[in-house]
DNA sequence: TAGGATACCTACTACTGAGTATGATTGAGG
DNA sequence: CCTCAATCATACTCAGTAGTAGGTATCCTA
C-alpha cells in the first residue's frame, strides 16, 4: 500500500514565498481528506451493520486494514465519527430542499420531490447514522447541533405542507402531525433497508410518496362504501406503486 | 420499605397435601412477579431516557432504590430485560389485532383500529424498547424471536391491506410498501414522543390514521390542479386532524 | 543528505460496566 | 428458639474498549 503518486513536481522555482513549497502540501492535504472520508464511510458501514455501541474503533480500523491510532489520526473521537456520518447524511436532504426551492410547481409536487430525496438519503450508507444517532450518545454541544439540523428539515417539510394547503394542492391538515407521519415513514427505512435489497432507495421513496399522496381511501367513485360486498375493482394506479 | 402484607392466613387446615403450606408461597410468588414487573418497567423507563447502552444495571437498580444483585435476582441478564420490555410492548399490538378480528367492518376501518392501537403501544412506556431494540444487541435466539413477532405484525398489516383492496375499502396499492410506510410512521413516534407531551399516543395515532386514509392530494373537486393560483379553500376535514 | 513533517504502528493506560461469590437479614413455620 | 428459604447488600472478577505515549518509516524541502 501507500502507493501515493510521488509527483516529482518538476516545475521547480516559483516567484513568491507561498508558491512552490505548498504544491506537494496541497496534494497531501487532498490525500488526507480522501482518507478521512474513507474512515468516515467505513465507520458508517460498521455502525449500519452493528450499531454504534457494538462497533469498536478497532473494528473500523480493521475494516480499513489499519490500526486504531491511525483512525485517531484522522478523527478526534468516536463521537465525532458518528457526528460526521450524521452530517454527511443530512447534507443530502438539505440539497434536496435547495434543488426544489426554485421549481415552479405546486407545493405538493415540490414536497414529493423533497421526500424522494429524503428517502434516498435515508437508504444511503449514512442513513442509519442520520436517523439513529441518539442524542444520548453525543456531547451536549453536538447533540444541540444535530437537533438544529433535524429541526430545520422538519420545519422545511411543514412549510411545504402549509404552502400546499394554501395553494390547494394539499388537503387541509395539521402540518405538524403530517410532517411527523411523512418523515417517520421515511426515517424508518433506515431500520429495515439494506443495500443488497432489490429496490433502490429512490424506488422505495417513490412508492411511499405514492401512498402518501393518494391515501388509503379509494378515490374516484367518491362514495365511501361502508358495506364490504362491493366487487373488487382494479382501476387507476394499479399496484405499480414503484413507478417513478 | 418491604411493607409486604404479612397476611396471617387464618384458614388453618387444608385436606390434601399441597394445600396450606403453599398459600404463603403463592402470595410470595405473586409478590415476586409484581417486583419483577417493577424492574422491567424501571428498565423500560431508563432505556427510554438514555438508550440501552447508556443505561447500566446500576442505574436501574438505583432507580428502584436497590442494588444490582437484587435486579439480577429477578432477571438473568440485561439482554433479557430488554427482551421483556420488547415483548411487553408487542403484546399490546397483538391484542389490537385480536380485538379487531371479529369486527364486521370494511378492512380499512379494521386496519385503522389496529393502527390506533399500534400507535398507542409505540407511545407507551415500552415503545422505545419495542421499536428500537436492535437485533445486534441481542443473542441470536432472542433476535430470532423478536423478528418472528415483528414479522407477524407486519404480515397482519399486509393482510388487512390486501383485504381492503379486495373489499374495495382501500385503494389498490403495493401491500408491502404500504405496510412499511404505515408501520414506519407509527414506529417513529417512539423517537420523538415523550409522555409529558400534550397529545396522547391515541391522539397521535388517530391523527396519523387520518393522514394515511385521506392522503395529501385534495379530494372532492377531483381535478388535480397544476397551476398554483387557485384561491385557498378551507373545506371538509378542517385542520382538526386530531379528532378521533 | 540532514532536518523536519507526515503517516502509521506497537504497546500501553484507565475506566466502565456486566455479572458473581459470599454473606447478612428477615420472616414464616415447626 | 431453630431452620429454611427468600431477599438483598458488599465487594469483588474480568472483559472490552476509548484513547494515548512514544517510537519508526517515509517522504519533502533545502
Amino acid at each position: 500500500m501507500n502507493n501515493r503518486r510521488s509527483s516529482p513536481s518538476p516545475a521547480g522555482k516559483r516567484p513568491a514565498s507561498t508558491a512552490s513549497p505548498w504544491r506537494a502540501s496541497h496534494e497531501r492535504q487532498r490525500d488526507r481528506e480522501l482518507k478521512r472520508d474513507a474512515v468516515i464511510r467505513a465507520a458508517a458501514r460498521e455502525f449500519n451493520r452493528k450499531g454504534y455501541h457494538n462497533t469498536s474503533l478497532d473494528d473500523i480500523a480493521a475494516r480499513l486494514e489499519v490500526t486504531k491510532p491511525t483512525v485517531y489520526y484522522y478523527v478526534t473521537s468516536k463521537e465525532q465519527l458518528l457526528f460526521q456520518c450524521f452530517v454527511a447524511g443530512v447534507e443530502r436532504i438539505r440539497i434536496g430542499f435547495r434543488d426544489v426551492r426554485q421549481l415552479q410547481l405546486p407545493a405538493r409536487e415540490r414536497l414529493a420531490a423533497v421526500l424522494r430525496r429524503y428517502g434516498e438519503a435515508v437508504a444511503s450508507e449514512f442513513g442509519w447514522c442520520m436517523v439513529r444517532a441518539e442524542e444520548q450518545d453525543l456531547s451536549p454541544a453536538m447533540s444541540r447541533h444535530i437537533k438544529t439540523l433535524k429541526s430545520e428539515i422538519d420545519q422545511g417539510i411543514r412549510r411545504l405542507i402549509r404552502e400546499g394547503v394554501q395553494d390547494g394542492s394539499i388537503e387541509p391538515c395539521d402540518p405538524k402531525m403530517t410532517a411527523f407521519a411523512l418523515a417517520g415513514a421515511l426515517n424508518w427505512i433506515a431500520h429495515w433497508y439494506r443495500e443488497d435489497q432489490s429496490l433502490s432507495g429512490a424506488q422505495i421513496a417513490a412508492a411511499f410518496v405514492t401512498v402518501f399522496e393518494g391515501g388509503l381511501r379509494p378515490r374516484g367513485s367518491g362514495a365511501q362504501l361502508t358495506d364490504r360486498a362491493s366487487p373488487r375493482r382494479r382501476t387507476r394506479r394499479p399496484a405499480t406503486a414503484l413507478a417513478r
